[in-house]
RNA sequence: GACCUCAUAGCUCAACCGGAUAGAGCAACUGCCUUCUAAGCAGUAGGUUGCAGGUUCGACUCCUGCUGGGGUCACCA
């Protein structure tokens, strides 16, 4: 039920006989009650002081007797300074809890007939996934669910960074080093090997270019030095031999192509294994072996157009001064497009895929820029979906060191971290002791829940926009305001639920009807329970993922006062007892589908 | 250098897009398990919201300047 909905009639209703002024629905906005404050719901009445002249006190006051006089859901008012608190009566908080009872779909809104694609995880298949990139896949799964409950129709991609001069270092290295090994022969995931080569072609290459600088200085012992040092990095044997193979993987060179086939495939299989515990997935995936041509046409389309123009030397460029950003290269001199040709390219070819309104790019905020000028260009060429481009641009996760760099081992492995989780997850439960029953596979599945809902709801719970800070040295909370806790919540109340049901009570509307006046902790409860569908809709709106996780704490820390405070089966009356039992069902189903909106599961039993 | 972005309790984060006395968690301290899961509840302490101005009934929020982090300005992706 909407609070505001039952409101706006009567006050507009109010400021036309009182003061003859006709109000937009739109001017009529409430915010909930501060807790110091008696009420539920506050009207600020400063706004309206410039159409009505009167004093903010006389103003409420008007506007509370004539709410209680002509809305029977209005129990009373009081007013501070400008702000009117209204109490709503006990019926409106009933009937509210009566129709989230009814609804096994609350807070999900029905199907909007749009379409909307969002790409994320995005990885490169020379190294493994680490924090930075469970940050990014964990948003956007997150968001993908959270749009699905707006009703849109998802479909989630993944878009694989599967060539170019990175993959060529890994392969280069292990053409030289690595003696034929295998996952298998190794024992290492095939991410991990793949990874441990590119390090290989790092360190060797940083010789390399050592022992070449020296040359270079016994050579020309005139030139400056960081000159000299810029050449040797460009002259490097080994990167002229990376830069080698990428020309011969482009010509289809088979030997290469074979390589670049097979050390691939054991990066993908190592990154099923991470997607599968990290409990994500996709609709399809693209890669850019097959898409790194396109976009071609699309600059032929611009050029045609006269939106693109060509230099003397061939190349092909877009002057955004106007916009208030630069000129940007879209086709080199030779011929061979750039990172943003693809992206035009690719984001047609998606478009021809899922002819969708809405277009979600999950990437790092270091990559403002490139989709800033990208929309632009979309919307230049008229693509019907340029104006739905949205950037979900989050901010990187940070070691209190500063930057995490995989050359130099400062990242935090996603596999390491997982299993750390769940190495902690494990000896909590077990020395908390509360499921000894329960098989082995049972209590694995349950540490795994609870080390991947500690994760997510720590990566999860930070505005995405914002870069976030990670300390390795203090392991993630499973204590206050975490995944841990809401999990923990949950199953509390699956426990009430149980007893609940082996001793019969009803907990149907008809059931708690009749119950007497409500304590302050369950009309709390309700109005928490009430607010879920604006929360989900906000959180799409802001694509924010950070909006859930925050409700979901708020929702359980407010059941759990109620459950301290409050006895559920010592309870004499009836009515009550019904009422206190669909609270709890009515906050479980809430947290449940939460939780799972930001991808974390709801154990019955922990 | 230009542009973008951030700065809130000791630490990690909030603050419903301009509203009331800026809230949580962690860490510290104090209570509460012979009654529904204490991975919990209640409480104490902790703040000149980086600094200086401005806008207004009202500013963490908007504007200007300054300081300090991060990022982008490649014929890399």
């Amino acid at each position: 039920m909407n609070i505001a909905l039952l409101l706006i009639p009567t006050i507009s209703k109010c400021f036309e006989e009182k003061f003859n002024i006709q109000l937009l629905d739109s001017e009529i906005t409430f915010q909930t009650t501060r807790k110091e404050f008696e009420g539920d719901v506050t009207l600020v009445i400063f706004p309206f002081l410039k159409k009505v002249q009167e004093k903010p006190e006389v103003l409420a006051q008007t506007i509370g007797e004539y709410l209680v006089q002509h809305n029977p859901q209005v129990a009373k008012f009081n007013v501070v300074k400008g702000f009117l608190n209204i109490s709503l009566s006990q019926a409106v908080w009933m009937e509210t809890l009566t129709q989230i009872a009814n609804d096994p779909n609350y807070g999900l809104f029905a199907a909007n007939g749009q379409k909307v694609m969002v790409e994320y995880s995005s990885p490169n298949t020379n190294k493994p996934l680490h924090l930075g990139h469970m940050r990014n896949i964990f948003l956007g799964y997150s968001v993908a669910n959270i749009l699905k409950a707006n009703g849109y129709d998802v479909m989630k991609v993944n878009l694989v960074n599967d060539r170019g001069i990175h993959i060529c270092k890994s392969m280069l290295a292990y053409q030289k080093f690595g003696n034929g090994e295998t996952p298998q022969s190794s024992g290492m995931k095939g991410d991990h090997l793949v990874g441990h080569y590119y390090v290989v072609f790092d360190r060797e290459n940083k010789q390399a270019t050592a022992q070449l600088l020296e040359e270079y200085k016994a050579a020309y012992p005139n030139e400056d030095p960081e000159k000299l040092a810029e050449k040797a990095a460009k002259n490097s044997p080994l990167l002229l031999e990376a830069q080698e193979m990428l020309r011969q993987w482009e010509e289809g060179n088979p030997e290469i192509v074979q390589l670049w086939q097979t050390m691939n495939g054991w990066v993908y299989e190592g990154f099923d294994v991470t997607y599968q515990k990290m409990g994500v997935d996709f609709d399809k995936t693209y890669y850019e072996s097959n898409t790194y041509l396109l976009g071609k046409a699309v600059v032929e389309e611009g050029l045609a157009k006269g939106l693109f123009f060509k230099k003397e030397d061939g190349s092909v460029w877009v002057d955004l001064t106007a916009d208030g950003l630069d000129q940007k290269l879209l086709l080199r001199s030779d011929g061979t497009s750039v990172y943003i040709t693809q992206d035009l390219g690719t984001a047609d070819m998606k478009y021809a895929d899922f002819p969708m309104q809405k277009s979600v790019y999950v990437v790092g905020n270091e990559q403002d820029y490139h989709f800033k000028v990208l929309k632009l260009i979309l919307q230049k060429l008229g693509r019907s979906y340029a104006d739905g481009v949205y950037h979900l641009s989050y901010g990187m996760v940070e070691l209190p060191g500063g930057k995490m760099k995989s050359r130099e081992g400062t990242v935090v492995d996603a596999d390491d971290l997982i299993d750390e989780m769940v190495k902690i997850a494990r000896e909590r439960t077990k020395e908390l002791g509360k499921i000894d029953d329960f098989e082995s596979a049972e209590a694995e599945a349950l540490y795994h829940a609870l080390a991947m809902g500690a994760l997510k709801y720590y990566l999860l719970r930070v505005d995405p926009k914002k870069k976030m800070l990670f300390n390795p040295e203090e392991s993630i909370d499973f204590q206050g305001d975490t995944g841990v806790y809401i999990q923990y919540t949950h199953a509390k109340i699956a426990a009430i639920l149980r007893r609940a049901q082996a001793s019969g009570i009803d907990a149907s509307p008809a059931a708690f009807a009749a119950a007497p006046v409500l304590a302050p902790q369950e009309v709390e409860l309700i109005q928490t329970l009430a607010a879920y569908p604006k929360r989900i809709a906000d959180a799409a709106k802001e694509y924010a993922p950070s909006l859930i996780a925050a409700y979901a704490y708020e929702l359980a820390k407010t059941y759990s006062r109620f459950y301290a405070e409050l006895s559920i089966f010592n309870e004499a009356d009836e009515a009550l007892k019904s009422l206190r039992v669909a609270l709890s069902a009515q906050t479980a189903k809430v947290l449940k589908a939460a939780l799972q909106l930001i991808g974390i599961q709801a154990p019955e039993r922990m």
